[in-house]
DNA sequence: GAATTAATTAGAAAATCATCTAATCACTAT
DNA sequence: ATAGTGATTAGATGATTTTCTAATTAATTC
């Protein structure tokens, strides 16, 4: 299940508004939506991948143009179910950090950062795995290994020093030494 | 009924999320909620507020405390809802149209420029009256007799043509000749 | 009515977000 | 292959929004 807030955010503007009023009545394309709506093919791009991401459109290339359509069982749901915090706890917490990150890593990559704290720490500790315990780092290596995951390596860096799972002196970074250990 | 997009964007904040949540499992007021996330009370408030006036939330004083509550039903309701514009059709449309001119327009001035793209599209055909059919407008000219009713002459024209009611090449406007004419 | 307590408002600083232009990418058709 | 077309990304700018502190207002109790 998709972030409530990022769904929610993904809907809550006047562009994206009109865009899926048009999507209701008829799938359509970036360079049309851009013309009726009187904005650049960049802007309505924008807004269509930040839908795409969560779910709310599909796209699919037919000929020239990249068709996009509306995911309409989402929109069926009451408001409330974008609202209700997860309560979730799926008895194990090891299934639930499971679920966590195969949903926010898709080929490898880290999809985007999660916004609830908890997803967060469950995501950084996975990617904190591809360091040493003992060994220094530059901040530039610290980067270089982020990035394999996330482009904005430096938000992830921060917040890993953040949550205490990564320590820094400095120019030098290390793996926090007696952090409660979640993976071994 | 409120606008959609207030409303949406009145719920699609973490910080309101938060709140929401907490209301849903029981009312609460001010002081506490800024305690239980950790925000000052006039962050709170400065929510609270914004979620009343869209009615997601209502608030009575008791004893010293202004308790806030949710307004349920309100969260029953599918998301489309908040998202199809509204194609309320009340029965004689010179009527409708009538009240809404009534409303936008203040002492001979447009107070604020309709986010519904009916209500929108009903007072950009009033102001096209200004115009001439047949005659061409430079760009500056088009400004001024737009400027009369509102300070944001450019958005007003560029909607002009979005909705097709005038054309454009270079610098050149005038009324769209074949345009179905709701006013004669 | 004076003191207390909670809520609200005003104003400023910081963060986030929408939009644009320009450049690049991905696919299609010659 | 190459030219043409639509889609996407990068980077910059401006607008909006969130949050805070400090001051003010509203209601309550003694």
């Amino acid at each position: 299940m998709k972030e409530n807030l990022e769904i929610l955010k993904a809907i809550s503007d006047e562009t994206r508004l009109d865009i899926l009023n048009i999507l209701f009545r008829e799938d359509s394309y970036v360079e049309k939506l851009a013309c009726e709506l009187s904005l650049t093919p960049a802007t309505i791009c924008y807004h269509l991948k930040k839908m795409e991401l969560m779910g709310l459109v599909n796209c699919s290339r037919s000929q020239f143009y990249i068709i996009y359509s509306l995911n309409r069982e989402i929109f069926e749901k009451p408001l409330y179910e974008f609202i209700r915090k997860n309560t979730n706890v799926p008895g194990n917490d090891e299934k639930y950090e499971k679920e966590v990150l195969s949903h926010f890593f898709k080929y490898g990559k880290l999809t985007q950062i999660p916004t609830q704290q908890k997803k967060r720490e469950i995501v950084l500790r996975e990617i904190a795995k591809q360091f040493e315990h003992g060994k220094i780092y530059s901040e530039n290596e610290v980067n270089s290994i982020i990035h394999q995951y996330h482009e904005d390596h430096c938000t992830i860096r921060r917040e890993m020093i953040g949550f205490g799972m990564m320590s820094r002196e400095k120019e030098n970074y290390w793996l926090t030494e007696n952090e409660k250990d979640n993976n071994s």
